[in-house]
Order: structure tokens, then sequence, then C-alpha cells
DNA sequence: GTTGACAAATGACACGATGTCACTTATACT
DNA sequence: AGTATAAGTGACATCGTGTCATTTGTCAAC
């Protein structure tokens, strides 16, 4: 998280070195990423960066979390439409990512983010599912799902179930990414996908 | 892929070199790792490395992938001794897996490997499924895997199910280091899900 | 055995990146 | 005004990468 001298800033310059990181990490991934470059573009001088932020990772996950932020908004809203259907929610979650990403730079930023996934990014995707509010956290899934559908006995299946289910959804997006798919086809494999998943693997 | 002098190097020589590479990329990750210890540690000028990789990344992934070779061996072996049960077949190559890491380095090194692991790393342990020998790209899920105990009506179907499977292998390697979970929970994990996957997530 | 051409080895170096720190400037409170 | 505390600043120490001019080794042909 940034330091609290980040936040203390007034806003317009807070978004100016938001911007600056932004067009950086748009530019290349997290590892190719300079903060002379991006100090450079807002027009801070280095030490500066360091009184707002512990490292580079430090910025770039606050930018991803703020990013996924709205996501997570907007998957609380489509479980409300789809009343608690997982599936759908997710794959219009991934449909409305994809359509975000026909901008050019949108596009950039999460080839970026998607072809260099660690294990802390993919954390940061998976916990779309968990809401976090002052210090309770509330459970999505918990909350909206519709269990009424699904095959499970427990607490424990249920969970896995989300847990397969956004791990799909991601997979499918470093997948667009790594062989340049059009959204037709991400959107296609995650049907079928999910088609699999529903009617289970094993015959009979 | 190693330059050709590297292959020219006489045998012991190249075992040093990949030895000392380990050594660096168990200590840290890829991203941390620095030439510098590597070269001290096998004893060759810093010049003489760039005769024989390209960079830093082209030696990690020739010996991640000499690493995945005998892997993909063992699950040929699997899949022959289980009768084409894709299922129990990734069981007990994760399991296979697992018990390596019981050693300390070798944890480590994997530690490194699923932490950061990107798309160029997934996709290494993807193609465990997929044998290349001489020009000609054998597909083991074509010949080994049985389908008639699965609920699939074409060919895309079985991709997919072996895509999911496989990423469900992967994703419970990098949560274990993640979550520092036990070889136990490991496996509990995706014996739970794997049961999931075979019944299907839709109730009926 | 000498020569010449080509492959390999070598390490100094140019370049660029990170994070720190001593110092300056601003802010706020008495 | 005076002082304490927070923020701003940029030069610098340190480390890492990849290159390149130069040296060394190999081997076939004569």
């Amino acid at each position: 998280m940034p330091r609290p001298t980040f936040f203390n800033l007034q806003e317009e310059k807070q978004q100016t070195l938001l911007q600056a990181a932004k067009k950086e990490f748009t530019r290349v991934s997290l590892a190719e990423a300079s903060i002379a470059n991006i100090v450079k573009e807002a027009d801070i001088p280095r030490g500066s960066f360091y009184q707002y932020f512990e490292n580079k990772q430090d910025l770039y996950f606050y930018l991803l979390n703020e990013h996924l932020k709205e996501k997570r908004e907007e998957l609380i809203t489509n479980l409300r439409k789809h009343c608690g259907d997982i599936f759908a929610s997710i794959r219009d979650l991934l449909q409305s990512l994809l359509t975000e990403m026909e901008e050019e730079g949108t596009y950039q930023f999460y080839r970026n983010v998607f072809l260099n996934m660690d294990y802390r990014t993919e954390k940061a995707f998976m916990n779309l599912m968990n809401y976090n509010t002052l210090d309770k956290k509330y459970d999505l899934i918990k909350r909206l799902i519709n269990r009424k559908s699904l095959n499970i006995d427990n607490e424990e299946e249920l969970l896995q179930v989300v847990q397969i289910v956004s791990l799909i959804m991601t997979d499918n997006l470093i997948q667009k990414f790594g062989k340049e798919m059009t959204n037709e086809e991400v959107i296609h494999n995650y049907k079928t996908q999910i088609r699999l998943l529903k009617k289970g693997f094993a015959k009979e």
C-alpha cells in the first residue's frame, strides 16, 4: 500500500502520478518498467517517489487493485441480475473485461498484466470474489450465490467451485494474450468449458 | 534455447554451469537471480555466459524444461498404468512432484518457480501434455487417454478437459506455496476438485 | 610444420536502474 | 517569531546487464 504521504497529496497530483504510472505499465511489464520514466512523466523528483511508495511493486499493485475494485462492484451487480448464477455472472464480467480491452491502451495494459501474472497478481484477481468493507469481510459467495442450482454438499465444495470458475476466467484471459485470440474465441472457450463443468467430466 | 556453443562444451562443464544456475534459481526467483552469481559459482567469465545463452531467461527455461522432461515421461507411465485415466494419472504426477519437493533444495526451487509463474512458465507446464519427438508432434492426449469414460462429444471438448485438469494441478501447486499448505492439504483439495469436476457443477 | 580462417573465450566498459541520505523547504502550532 | 515535525529533493553508492575489441584455441590445407 502507498505510504500516508501519498494520500496527503492533493487529488490532482495523485492522479498525475497514477496516470504516469499507468502509462509506463501500459508500455511495458512490471519487471521492465522503470521508476525513472514514471517520475519523469509525472514531473516529480525521484526522492519524492519513495516518499509515496515503497517501490515499483507497491505502486503497481495499488493501481491494479484500484482497477479491480470497479470490477468487483460489477460482479456484484451481475450476481444480482442473474439471481446468483455464478457462471453467467462471471461470463458477463469476462465479456466486460474483453470489451474494455478493445481500447488500445487498455489492451496493452492488461496484456502486460496477464502475461506476467505471478501469485500476487493471481490473488488480486481471485479476490474479486471477496469484498472487504471496513474491518469486516463479507463473503460475496455466501451472500449472493444461488446454491440451489449447484451440485454441492457443503461449504468446502462451494468454495472450490468458485475457485475453479475464477481460475478458468483468469486462464482464458491469459490465453487470449498468449495466443492472441479474438474476444469471440475467448468467450466461445469459456462457454465450452462451463458447459463441460456443469454437465460433469465423467460419463453417467 | 542455449546457443550451439553450449552444447559443444564438454559434458562436465555443461553440468557445472547448470548446477550453478540451479543453485541461484533455488536461492531466488528468476527476476532476482543475477548472472554475476551464476558465473562466479561456475567459475566462468561473464562474457562466456553470453556465448552459451542469450540471457538469464534462456538458461532458466532450458533448466526448467529439462526438469519437466522427466515429468512428461512419468505422466506417460501413469497413463499406461491407469489405463488412460487422466484424473488418476495427473493425481499421481502431482503426488510425485510433492514428494520430490520434500527435499529442502527442490522445495525452494519449485517455490520460486510457482510463485513467479508467468505465461511462459505456465505454458511449459501445460506442455507436459504434449510430446515432441523429432519433428513429429505426438499428442499424448489423443493416443493414451481413455475417452470412453469421459463425458465428451468431440475433440474440442477433450482438449478443454485436459486443459482444465492441467490448470487445476498447476494452481494447486501455486496455492501450496502461496498458502504454505501441506502435501496432504494439496492432495485433498485436488481430490475434492476432481470429484466436483467429474460429477458436474450443475444439479440434475 | 606453418599458415590462415574461423570459432570460442575473456573481461573491461558503457549504460541504466534502484534505493538512500544529508540537506533544504514547507507547515503548523505555541 | 520560533520551533518541531513532515515533506521535498537530487546527487550518489551500488549493483546488474549486455556488448565488443581483443586474445586464445582449433583444425584443415598446403
